[in-house]
DNA sequence: TATAAAAAAAGCAATCATGTCTGTTTTGTA
DNA sequence: TACAAAACAGACATGATTGCTTTTTTTATA
């Protein structure tokens, strides 16, 4: 038995205990175990796009990451871009769901727009960039630029994660009326954390770089409130 | 004859004219053909990294694209990798004289810096990440994240262009005295339009998005002249 | 002119990723 | 229990890419 069929095996038998317990509440258990898989396979796509990238991620390397056999997957996702199209979905509600946790922190009760709110969020932003899921995300979204087919795939999703992005960001900053202020600004501060993330990969003296652009960035954001967010 | 035999023996026809011309100034004219296609060779291989990307972009690619044989390719570029870095050179020369060229056109003879000079800066650096030389870098870089051989091989070159681009900034900009700011302020340009230019590729209403978040970011540059740069 | 060296072209073998195929096990249901 | 369907495993064929080798052409020089 290979060391994937063992992995498999195992999480497997792991599954089937809480079958038994599950059974009753009808949910057919081979649904259950379909989705398992599917599941394994989109987050070792994942992980595989973040440690070698969207181009050098093979289907095999899917497959042995995820510890299922090629004739597994090949069942759920009959071609390798099938397996991207169900990434490019899953990515979708993940990095929303975890964007919006972390900007659930921010305190907005004030009446008015704190420096101390503004620096959460900008902080925030800063994390969010940093996620395995952006990388992967970015992986997707860069390898789109020249692959016609994932971009096409791509595209209403990326349509709809701006959409529900400033709609998260419009929710956490209610007292920031003018929206195409805060348009300009979100876009200020994601384009900023795009930049940094892709360019301090290799470079060093990092961190202070980064603390000095990112309290730039608050002090733009604080005097565009000032000056046009209170219209 | 093929189309590519074809195109490679225009070209050298083209190329012998000039030769008779030049014979007679020692130039030896197998190490100028040499020079010419290994330049073909690089031109051709930046080319595909545009429209291609760096993955995708195969030995075989480049020769066609550069009119020459694959044999010929090999003669001059032993290896895939070999091509890589005698690229990562080239493009490292070519993105700092082509950004310098774009910076020269900003008057600098003033005593102070004026918001009509930041903005020219500004707009030359959004011109700059939008030249072919910027994205087959870009995808370099990239690809270098998930690429260890690449990755090492840019290295020392990703350091020596941040020196020489900094450097060029801080000749553009005489009167700006707080090198740290200075430094900070550049980071914040390059950083957002690094992020813009990513982020554009697939989304609409670029323009004014554009214009917005490079107004913003005129702004801030002002603002830390104003309070920093004159320490 | 003759010869050596460089440049270029083309063919070849090994590797690798993909998709398809066949066969086996597990699950749901009559 | 018996049968159908789903899930899974592994092998195979195809096509693509790479690097090497061989052959031909072009250039430099004695």
């Amino acid at each position: 038995m290979t060391e994937q069929a063992s992995q498999a095996a195992s999480a497997e038998a792991g599954v089937k205990e809480g079958r038994r317990a599950d059974s009753r509440s009808g949910g057919g258990w081979q649904a259950e175990k379909s989705a398992l898989t599917r599941q394994a396979i989109l987050d070792a796509a994942i992980r595989c796009f973040v440690d070698r990238g969207y181009r050098a991620t093979t289907t095999a390397m899917i497959a042995a990451e995820a510890g299922v056999s090629r004739g597994a997957m090949m069942h759920h996702f009959p071609s390798r871009m099938a397996v991207m199209a169900a990434v490019v979905a899953h990515l979708h509600k993940r990095r929303l769901s975890e964007y919006r946790s972390l900007m659930a922190d921010i305190d907005d009760s004030s009446r008015q727009l704190t420096r101390a709110e503004i620096r959460k969020s900008v902080l925030a932003a800063w994390e969010y960039v940093n996620l395995p899921s952006f990388v992967a995300h970015q992986e997707l979204q860069f390898a789109a630029r020249t692959d016609a087919e994932l971009r096409q795939l791509m595209q209403s999703f990326e349509l709809d994660f701006e959409k529900q992005f400033l709609k998260t960001v419009k929710s956490v900053f209610p007292h920031w009326k003018s929206l195409k202020s805060l348009q300009a600004a979100h876009d200020l501060v994601q384009f900023v954390m795009r930049g940094m993330a892709i360019s301090l990969h290799q470079l060093p003296d990092n961190e202070q770089r980064v603390e000095r652009v990112v309290e730039l960035v608050i002090d733009e954001l604080a005097r565009i409130y000032e000056v046009e967010g209170l219209d």
